[in-house]
RNA sequence: GGAGGGGUUCCCGAGCGGUCAAAGGGGGCAGACUGUAAAUCUGUUGGCUCAGCCUUCGAAGGUUCGAAUCCUUCCCCCUCCA
């Protein structure tokens, strides 16, 4: 096995679609650090581990001495590229997508080394571009073209709105990879008709088009939809170790396996052995439990990661109180606070209506107790904790 | 520019003068069962210091004792023709 064949190896492990391998081989073959090109759209500043399956694989690229160029698409974000919606996105403003931006690069270093890594703004050379510019990019490509893309055409069919602009996302990010002179991008399955608008432009350019790398798009808690944090169905890096834990232990059996695949740095011969072992009879919380405690031991460290199983054992398994309650000071009127305005301000419900559904569907503790009592007020000097549900907890303090 | 169709609660979708906070499904949430899994069953799903009241059916006006339902104007979407 050659040098290069071993790079090809690690470069498509996990991956959905390498196009294409001959011209990735004849890059590497030059021998020079390739540069590796990856968007970020910024409407979603809180990494989550839907996005680490492509950071991983860039931290990959990393380690066989490539350089990544890590843009932020500032420009496109004002753009909203409507990939996976069924609706326009409402653009964001400057100020959004730089507050956005911001808070990208304070994560992404957990796993990128920053010494091989370049953050770029697509807005440092798209603000520059003309009218007459824009129109030239656009003269590139075809409305034929445009709606071959899968989302397009099916909301064409579907009788649903596109509008003009949504056209130019793919020109932007092809027209970064001119400018970047990328050899190499990568990005979600969904992404796959952006990213070969890259090879395009850049052949128009009279560049050697990039190569594309497609990932598979990890689903959510769901299970069903991509995890996306517009959908609530994720896990946050930056979230505490008990969520992080108690998230993906809330995962089902099946979506298990599809996280360890994608997320997971243990080797397939040990996932494997785990799969095997389920198959006998083996209870699949167990590896379910190693899963998220690699997750939190990755963002939080070991130690964190010993303390998630034990606080969730302990909560879960012997319905304790966990002794992180957040704390809630209130204040009442002389009469006391009704149950259900103490939970809406303690913020364990949306509203007063569903407290009130919540104690009638018997979902409400005090101190432990269930309680259903609508009528139920906590007086001045009060202290109780409060759950709601499984999860949902807080100390209210009457005042 | 012309002709036609359409905008209903988180989503789809029924309703077409009162019995409508609005059927049904999906999704969500809670309960039971569990491994905080899945599947299943049950309940619930606008807001409010809640036996009552307030706001919602693209927007604004109007008719009516009473409007999601009728009228007027406006906005938006789709289709066909130009």
């Amino acid at each position: 096995m050659t040098a290069i064949d071993r790079q090809i190896d690690i470069i498509r492990h996990g991956c959905d679609e390498l196009l294409r391998e001959p011209e990735l081989r004849e890059k590497l073959a030059a021998g020079r650090p390739l540069r590796i090109k990856a968007g970020f759209d910024p409407t979603a500043p809180d990494l989550h581990l839907g996005h680490t399956v492509l950071i991983n694989k860039l931290r990959q690229f990393q380690e066989l001495g490539h350089h990544v160029l890590f843009l932020i698409g500032d420009f496109t974000g004002m753009i909203g590229d409507p990939t996976g919606k069924n609706a326009t996105r409402p653009p964001l403003t400057r100020e959004e997508v730089a507050r956005n931006a911001e808070t990208y690069t304070a994560q992404v270093f957990r796993i990128l080394d920053r010494s091989r890594t370049e953050v770029v703004f697509n807005s440092t050379w798209m603000d520059r571009m003309s009218a007459g510019d824009m129109i030239k990019l656009a003269a590139s490509h075809t409305v034929a073209r445009m709606l071959e893309r899968d989302d397009f055409s099916k909301r064409y069919r579907g009788n649903q709105p596109i509008a003009i602009h949504e056209f130019l996302y793919p020109l932007v990010q092809g027209y970064d990879s001119v400018v970047l002179k990328a050899d190499v991008e990568l990005g979600g399955t969904d992404q796959k008709f952006n990213l070969l608008m890259g090879r395009e432009l850049q052949k128009h350019h009279g560049q050697s088009p990039q190569c594309i790398l497609t990932m598979p798009l990890l689903e959510g808690l769901d299970g069903v939809n991509k995890m996306s944090k517009s959908l609530g169905n994720y896990v946050g890096i930056q979230e505490p170790p008990s969520e992080i834990f108690g998230k993906l232990m809330s995962v089902s059996d099946e979506l298990m396996w599809r996280y360890i695949d994608l997320l997971s740095f243990e080797s397939i011969e040990t996932t494997r052995q785990w799969r095997k072992e389920v198959a006998g009879g083996r209870n699949p919380r167990d590896i379910k439990v190693a899963l998220a405690q690699e997750m939190v031991e990755r963002f939080h460290g070991a130690e964190a990661a010993r303390n998630a199983l034990t606080d969730f054992e302990s909560r879960f398994k012997q319905h304790e109180i966990p002794d992180d309650v957040p704390e809630v000071k209130l204040v009442a009127e002389p009469g006391g606070l009704p149950i259900a305005v103490a939970m809406k301000q303690a913020g364990l419900t949306a509203s007063t209506s569903d407290a009130l559904r919540m104690l009638a569907q018997g979902g409400v503790k005090m101190d432990g107790e269930k309680i259903s009592d609508r009528s139920l007020k906590l007086a001045r000097g009060a202290s109780v904790v409060l759950q709601v549900g499984k999860r949902k907890f807080a100390r209210v303090i009457i005042e």
